[in-house]
DNA sequence: TGCCGCAGTTGATCGAAATCAACTCTGGCC
DNA sequence: GGCCAGAGTTGATTTCGATCAACTGCGGCA
């Protein structure tokens, strides 16, 4: 499933995304340079399982186009949504520090292309590289202080809540209304948010009184003032 | 509140301890040196805050003895644990590289000692010493991967689940049977786990037909294979 | 010894979300 | 246009844990 997918050196209209992302933006020149040198670029279709939890860790990510899924399973088969990651947004950077495994499964939530870096070729690099070092703690930095959140959240907020918080993180600033387009499915939305489809469903209706009008993906906020009250 | 407690250049048992813990252990004899000289030892009393969520952050922090609770606080003023730290726990690496203020509320659980350090020092350390950036690296990535458990574990285990899961972890290794004496307050085990301590109390009980025993913080584990099975 | 105060437990009730099932809507495709 | 599959919604029920309240048990202390 894996070999299967081409395997290659990136086009440049990938090492252009690659080079935009957030974090790689940070990048000088040269440890650029060294970056894209070691990437390779692989393609998913939707579903496909890039990894499983216990797999021998060999690679580290960043999503170049999609969306992709950390998760476990349970004993009796359901699954829990770790993290969802989008375009620029990297992850298994724990891995470069840590056990032998992946902690998770991964899987293509849809169509997918992503850059792949070899993690014992990566760790030679952070080693020499001290730019690409700070990367590398600066995404672990903001993923740790991300999923903090997340544990917060999960603790102390309701559904409706929780989902009135992503929309207000995907609202532009200092707008008193807004309109936002699903970057993916609710399913995945609702796995994200820690919430079962049919609860996701039922907080975007209890969200209706706050303003909030839903057409497919596209959601429309009255009063972004009004949501963070929720 | 915080410049009142003794504020001192670490003595020897506490330079002893700060040396064992497991991370630092990794350092060598400069790194260490290094940083046991922008150390200093803070005391505190059970319930003393030593940060708000939002304050300016100023130290990283190493527990020398005691627990440190990290918690956010929702608007009505419930308390959501993220984290517990224990002796030779560190916590604060996320800050050297983001933002300007703390994350959470730090709150000592008991009577604490903790060693701090000025993040701007430990920064520049950091950047000149490549054992103590591995050091930070390390935490920070072991950090990732125990929240990344907490949030999957939220998801998908019940409370009984959560607490064998917790006193699975505290037992030797292939043991047949154990006893555990819980190093802190029940209370603030509950918090660990997410729950209320009326929940975690319920979830003992329900362990006892597992074969779990509970005197006081002793607690009595018959057949460590069933609590597995949980 | 008896009292106080606090941690923890137990019981009763409530509320949020999971689950299961039926139904609708949508977009792709012939 | 009509059909189909999958995504999403809605409703009914159940389960888990929070919450509130009353009670227990223990340690410290006069």
């Amino acid at each position: 499933m894996d070999e299967m997918n081409k395997r290659l050196k990136m086009n440049s209209r990938e090492k252009n995304i690659l080079a935009g992302t957030p974090l790689m933006a940070a990048l000088g020149k040269p440890a650029l340079q060294h970056m894209t040198e070691i990437a390779t670029v692989v393609h998913f279709e939707a579903r496909d399982i890039l990894a499983r939890e216990g797999d021998p860790a060999e690679y580290f990510y960043c999503v170049l186009t999609g969306y992709v899924r950390l998760f476990r399973l349970s004993r009796d088969g359901r699954e829990a949504d770790i993290r969802i990651c989008g375009p620029g947004e990297t992850f298994g950077e724990c891995l470069l520090y840590l056990g032998p495994a992946y902690r998770y499964h991964i899987q293509a939530a849809e169509t997918v292309t992503v850059a792949r870096f070899e993690l014992s070729k990566l760790r030679k690099l952070a080693d020499e590289d001290r730019d690409i070092a700070r990367f590398i703690m600066q995404s672990m930095a903001a993923h740790l202080v991300n999923i903090m959140d997340c544990v917060a959240n999960d603790r102390l907020q309701t559904a409706p809540q929780r989902l009135a918080h992503y929309l207000l993180t995907s609202c532009p600033q200092n707008s008193t209304s807004a309109s936002i387009r699903l970057p993916f499915q609710k399913s995945l939305l609702a796995g994200k948010l820690g919430l079962a489809p049919e609860a996701l469903s039922r907080a975007f209706s209890s969200l209706k009184r706050a303003g909030v009008t839903v057409r497919g993906r596209l959601i429309l906020i009255n009063d972004v003032g009004a949501l963070r009250q929720i």
